[in-house]
DNA sequence: CAATTATTGAAAATGATTTTCAATAACAAA
DNA sequence: TTTGTTATTGAAAATCATTTTCAATAATTG
């Protein structure tokens, strides 16, 4: 999904396209990482030497509610976020480097299943993430 | 485990056992729901009126040090603790009374090495959690 | 019991996020 | 294109969670 088209997301959905907001849109869509709050100001400032760091906030908040990015739970924290995956997939991070890909396949049915017997529970949602070194980093 | 053994494992660390930290021990053992600071703050101060509440943040801190609890990440924040799960166990959570089993049984290693294979990343570890109804909060 | 020293809670400091607000920029309609 | 409406902006202040500082106190050891 290109940038444009999370802009048009955005207008489609009543909200206006600024200069601050392209910006903010341009940063968090270019990286393999996840970003915090912080991070995407200091970048996205260096183009748009203007922007508030509320803007930031505010235009993801935006985005996530759109299903365009989402946040990543870490161990060193939570407040940071990615372009959102499509379809039925799970993220896998390297551990270092902080670069992330998105994977499919996983197949937990049977396990829900053999756990919802046991326990009870209707289970409507599963989280899953792998944590890992990547290629790069393994080498170096 | 129970509540003395996770006083001894704090003496043993050289930690010293005070009415504070029996209160938050006796708080955080006892539920079978992840609670925040605040809310361990609040159900200890019940039994221990003098406890503070950067004493909770300090206790939680040793405990999880000492892996007895685990910080729980849900949807609506990641501030919350539960005992921790022994062995290999993954987290079934209630999404409306928070309600928290710990299952076991995953086979995820089949995936671990495709997604390996198929990204060159050396996957050192991964996250699992359920999320649904438990039979209490299905029925009524 | 006495001496040592970790622990305590209050208060202040920090850091992240949210709210408030007046100025401005986006955009729909003329 | 101009114009009017109104969403959006960034600065500053407010809020909320967490951490640090500190002097008083309580837990341990001998
Ligand atoms: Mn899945
Ligand atoms: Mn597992
Ligand atoms: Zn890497
Ligand atoms: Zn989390």
């Amino acid at each position: 999904m290109s940038t444009t088209a999370w802009l048009e997301q955005l207008h489609d959905n009543g909200y206006r396209i600024t200069s601050a907001r392209r910006v903010v849109v341009d940063t968090v869509h270019a990286s393999t990482r996840a970003l915090t709050p912080i991070e995407v100001y200091d970048k996205a400032r260096k183009k748009y030497h203007a922007l508030g760091l509320v803007t930031v906030y505010r235009t993801l908040e935006k985005l996530e509610e759109l299903h365009l990015i989402q946040r990543v739970h870490q161990a060193a924290g939570c407040q940071a976020f990615v372009s959102a995956c499509h379809g039925h997939q799970h993220l896998l991070l390297c551990q270092n480097c902080g670069q992330i890909v998105f994977f499919e396949g996983d197949d937990v049915e049977p396990l829900i299943k053999s756990v919802a017997k046991k326990t009870g529970y209707e289970i409507k949602e599963h989280w899953l993430q792998l944590f890992g070194l990547c290629a790069d980093c393994r080498s170096n």
